[in-house]
RNA sequence: GGCGGGGUAGCUCAGGUGGUUAGAGCACACGGCUCAUAAUCGUGGUGUCGCGGGUUCGAAUCCCGCCCCCGCUACCA
């Protein structure tokens, strides 16, 4: 446990999802992103907390149990038991804590904040009218609504009914939202980083620049949610609740010291990672909550882009949703991860393409990475028996490839710290890419041609230097890999025999990566299964 | 409708405060090598830079108009 004078800890959220639906790769390429970024803190020797979980209350989650004849609360066990804690398992995400919004810790810190905005007087009843659609039962948002033709010329109607809508009002709480316009105005202004990318920080303060209204924050027509402490009739609006997960998992509103040692530890939270579609929410309303309670806000909100599957946002509807077992059973979680993680920059929308995964996969993890990896320890094992050999001394190129490895740690780092992840894993490869350049100029079968006596080349020659290198090389990219692929970077971790010296990977600094000569001489190097082995064709599901 | 982003090689994209023959990766072709997952290394071609005007000695880059795509335009999560 640290003390009060321990730094904070590196605490990132992916949001919650929604159980009104099993995983697709959406939640996955989030989830995955969360996962390598606390994976890097973590080997850069940071105190780091990565949280994830389900938002299960609402209307829908409502609805959909009904249709299925089971209780909202067995319905959201049966999608996080079968669907959405095995994802991340088969993901290899390494979350610190999974919360749901049903559990008890959570229900009863959501009521505590409430009653305590409640009593602060940035909550107050109210009443919300709106166009309703009889047939839908709920409220349609203005947008969403067509203009009549014939019987109903001149009214607005609903666009799955085409009936009209009529304008009903309801007893509800409302959120004193439009007080912390200016507020939040000025803090997006003072920091600039908060909201990210770019173009999600302009369209959320193009947003609060419009001003903001106060947000009716209690339903009354049905009971799936957390009960209002002081008027139970109502239940809070789902976002309300599900908002509050970043700081309730993490302690707040708990009296059991531990928590709020947890909470002193992490809050505020250093990044909540967001698809674009749930911007406002996180980017708004969250820091407005915020502001009302007193708290500290989060240091950034990042948005990344959708994937885009024939040009279009991938969508279940139109059958072009994707689970991730697709894709991981034919290629593997670290292909997965990989194909995510480089291809697509991280902020923005990109086209996803079982051709593209195909043909990254091929070329960049099984001939690039996979082959590397494999020619080195054959080499190993066919000149040296296995035994790790000394080497000589280093020439230009032995010193130039050290080089390039700096180099690659180096852009890497910068690149995690503007979250550009596909940047960091680029820069990751020009090692794999120099790596590969290095082993055909010095061509060590060569070498071995003239330095092999009676089966055997001496340790510290020319061949020794030139595979110790390598095997350096390699030692570098499991600890850079481990975080993109990590079963791929234990195997590699195994194969050179690093872990009697140097211990577990994933407590590999990157810091002191690229500093070659760490793996000891005499290691045993193992050539096991191909990292990543060819896969024949494009597989279209 | 308003605001914002975008339309560049077969594919995915970079460039874009105007300036030599418009770039990268993949794919493709040729050559080297043979340790390795028929892998690797090197070399090479590829484009009316959405359309039409304009400014300029010179525009993918600036201005005007037009076409097309996408996002936002609050209480569905």
């Amino acid at each position: 446990m640290p003390d009060r004078a321990a730094p904070q800890a590196y605490y990132l959220t992916t949001p919650i999802y929604y159980v009104n639906d099993a995983p697709h790769i959406g939640h996955a390429y989030t989830t995955v992103a969360g996962d390598m970024i606390t994976r890097w803190h973590r080997q850069r020797q940071e105190d780091v907390w990565f949280l994830t979980g389900t938002d299960e209350h609402g209307q829908k989650v409502m609805r959909t149990a009904e249709a299925n004849g089971v209780t909202p609360q067995q319905w959201a066990d049966r999608l996080v038991e079968e669907s959405w804690k095995p994802v991340l398992t088969t993901l290899d995400a390494a979350n610190d804590d999974f919360i749901r919004t049903t559990e008890d810790r959570h229900v009863e810190r959501v009521q505590r904040f409430i009653q305590d905005l409640y009593d602060r007087g940035d909550i107050y009843a109210g009443s919300y009218e709106g166009p309703y659609c009889v047939g839908c039962e709920e409220y349609k948002l203005p947008g969403d609504l067509l203009a009549g033709v014939g019987e109903h010329e001149g009214q607005q109607v609903c666009p799955i009914h085409g009936t009209p809508v009529e304008m009903v009002a309801e007893q509800n709480y409302f959120f004193r939202m439009s007080a912390y316009g200016e507020r939040l105005m000025a803090h997006y202004e003072a920091n600039p980083t908060f909201v990210q990318p770019a173009s999600a920080r302009n369209e959320i303060m193009s947003f609060v620049a419009g001003g903001l209204q106060d947000l009716s924050i209690s339903r009354s027509t049905f009971d799936w949610g957390v009960p209002l402490p002081w008027d139970p009739e109502h239940v809070l609006y789902v976002w309300f609740d599900a908002l509050l997960n970043y700081a309730t998992a993490v302690g707040l509103g708990s009296d059991d010291p531990a928590d709020a040692a947890l909470f002193a530890r992490t809050w505020p939270a250093d990044v909540h990672l967001v698809g674009k579609d749930i911007l406002r929410f996180h980017a708004a309303i969250w820091p407005a909550m915020l502001m009302a309670a007193e708290l500290p806000l989060p240091k950034q909100i990042f948005a990344h882009g959708w994937l885009l599957v024939g040009g279009e946002k991938m969508s279940k509807s139109k059958l072009t949703g994707i689970a991730p077992s697709q894709i991981i059973d034919t290629f593997g979680s670290d292909a997965f991860r990989y194909y995510f993680l480089r291809a697509i920059p991280f902020g923005q929308d990109s086209s996803f393409s079982w051709e593209d995964l195909h043909a990254r996969y091929t070329a960049e993890l099984a001939n690039g990475f996979g082959n590397l990896a494999s020619r080195v320890a054959a080499m190993v094992g066919k000149y040296y028996g296995g035994v790790l050999p000394a080497g000589g001394a280093a020439s230009e190129a032995e010193t130039e490839l050290e080089r390039v490895a700096a180099q690659a740690v180096a852009s890497a780092e910068a690149a995690m710290d503007r979250l550009a992840l596909h940047e960091a894993v680029s820069s990751v490869w020009t090692l794999v890419e120099a790596t590969n350049g290095y082993l055909t100029e010095q061509a060590p079968w060569s070498v071995a041609k003239t330095e092999t006596v009676d089966g055997l080349a001496p340790a510290d020659g020319r061949l020794g230097t030139i595979l110790r290198t390598s095997a350096e090389a390699l030692r570098c990219l499991a600890v850079l890999l481990h975080p993109v692929t990590p079963k791929a970077a234990a195997a590699l971790w195994a194969s050179l025999g690093a872990e009697p010296e140097l211990g577990a990977l994933a407590a590999q600094p990157v810091s002191t990566a690229a500093s070659f000569g760490a793996l000891p001489a005499g290691a045993t190097v193992t050539k096991g299964a191909s990292l990543f082995p060819r896969i024949e064709e494009p597989t279209e599901q």
